[in-house]
DNA sequence: AGCATGACGGAGG
DNA sequence: TCCTCCGCCATGC
């Protein structure tokens, strides 16, 4: 199995209302230096992998077209999503310590 | 087989 | 605290 089948099998456990940046899923796979892949891997999105679902670290989405598709399926889950393209760190998928205080970027 | 690229992340200045 | 540079790794040429 390719890496990237593994990435959108995981991308594809992130429930709904929820976000993932590439830096979790990659550690998730093992490698936490394997985010840029994880994005490449989303690149080739199938139609039962919710892409949408994976942002950056700083929360925000994908550039050109396909954000502003990203933001509307997020805000479509109930995910805030800034008019600039940025998620509500709330809605990420397990960080809930760190981001009451210093929680820079 | 090697070089260049990329939907990122973290460290350094 | 903000901006810039370097690094990692799989894929494409």
């Amino acid at each position: 199995m390719s890496f990237y089948k593994r990435v959108h099998q995981i991308v594809s456990c992130i429930p709904a209302g929820t976000v993932l940046s590439y830096g979790q899923v990659a550690r998730l796979l093992g490698n936490p230096n394997m985010a840029r892949q994880v994005g490449w891997a989303l690149r080739a999105c199938e139609e039962s992998v919710p892409w949408y679902r994976v942002v950056n670290r700083m929360g925000s989405v994908m550039p050109g077209a396909s954000g502003k598709l990203q933001i509307r399926l997020l805000r479509s889950e109930g995910v805030a999503v800034s008019d600039e393209g940025f998620v509500d760190k709330s809605f990420f998928f397990l960080p809930h310590s760190a981001q009451t205080k210093g929680e820079s970027q």
